[in-house]
DNA sequence: AACCAAGATAATGTCGACATTCGACAACAG
DNA sequence: CTGTTGTCGAATGTCGACATTATCTTGGTT
């Protein structure tokens, strides 16, 4: 079993990520590299790296000589980061469509219907846990490794907004349905007609979170 | 006019993009934070900072306590990496396919029949410039902006392949007609049949530069 | 000869300090 | 009063040195 070594870097990372999903930062905000030096104890050479690596996924921006901001997503922003998540998403899902076992749409469609449960109870810690689980499935069966990638990338992004939002999104028994009617589709081994339902689903799903943005 | 401050760090980045061009590493090679510095006359800190950049790019691998590497694409990985373009692409494209005049379409038109003769003449400068262009026109009515960034990354590394390789995994009239082909669909407006057309043909590409590498 | 252990070597990770640049405010001119 | 210019504090960019870790070498044991 290989030990993933950590440095201070990863653990800053955490830090601010955690810090921005629960909102312990404005938009737009600036950060200073000094102050979270002196707050975690370090110097600010590992801060400076955590910050470029955030920046790379989008969740800072960076102005050269001035520093590093709170990524404030516009509405498109939102929106064409759901558009791109579903294309890939679509994509990676279609393509592996034969590859799904009994098992796993057992398993999906049981968490579907958790999912239908937490939601209606207002677990909201449960229905994402489940959600990433659910999600996580469905991309069992893609070995594009590119695209493994820019999803998982994405989803650092959208899991901020999903975390303020989701819950308020959908209604519980649309929640269920939405991921069932996946399911369905995967049986039916429609891989053109899966790929357009998962689009449109996360085009639906950012012009809700755009919603409730303002 | 927005001047763009450069700092070392971008330098670096360009100096070692350059040098990856021009083969000047091994495939798998240890990057030396301390030759490079010495190189270039600076410091190491902007160099871990291109470093960083390059490996979130794909273009570097990064081993925590042991160092960077020059990544060496495997098979898979190369494949991989031209669906995910074709599939980044091809949505882009269809998406838009309503937004071209006629003068887009007599440029590109333009554009592939001189594609056509620099390759026959073996100008292979001219030909992936004008190749960058042709793209650069397919892709300016693509206002998803997530989806260009990730193209974006994705072209730094697929370019690197391209430089080596292009010129050989097609005939010059192939290359002519695989990009009237898309012209023609873009005519069709059909924008279903032009996305799963772009996808092919990256698929195609992505198993001919695999082909050459070995 | 093969294997293991301990030390030597050299690279990365981290640090504190200095240099440069930015942004704000004050002083001044029109 | 308004707009410009100069000054100052503070933050980023860069540096050289130290601490820690991985790898290589060496020597000894079975």
């Amino acid at each position: 079993m290989p030990i993933q070594r950590t440095t201070y870097k990863d653990h800053v990372i955490k830090y601010i990520y955690d810090g921005l999903r629960e909102n312990r930062f404005q938009l737009g905000e600036k950060i200073l590299e000094s102050h979270l030096a002196k707050e975690l104890r370090i110097s600010r050479a590992p801060i400076r790296e955590a910050l470029a690596d955030l920046v790379r996924t989008g969740l800072l921006e960076y102005k050269p000589q001035v520093g590093n901001f709170v990524a404030s997503l516009s509405a498109e922003e939102i929106i064409d980061s759901y558009v791109a998540r579903g294309v890939l998403e679509g994509f990676a899902i279609a393509q592996g469509i034969n590859n799904f076992s009994d098992e796993d749409l057992a398993r999906l469609e049981e968490m579907a219907h958790k999912m239908g449960l937490f939601a209606q109870k207002g677990q909201n810690k449960a229905l994402i846990d489940i959600g990433q689980e659910f999600h996580e499935v469905l991309f069992s069966h893609c070995t594009n490794a590119q695209i493994v990638f820019f999803t998982a990338q994405l989803s650092l992004k959208l899991h901020l907004l999903f975390y303020k939002h989701w819950a308020n999104v959908y209604k519980p028994e649309e929640i269920r349905d939405r991921h069932l009617e996946i399911i369905t589709m995967i049986r039916e081994k429609d891989s053109a007609k899966l790929e357009q339902l998962i689009r449109q689903h996360y085009i639906d799903t950012g012009h809700k979170i755009v919603e409730q943005e303002n």
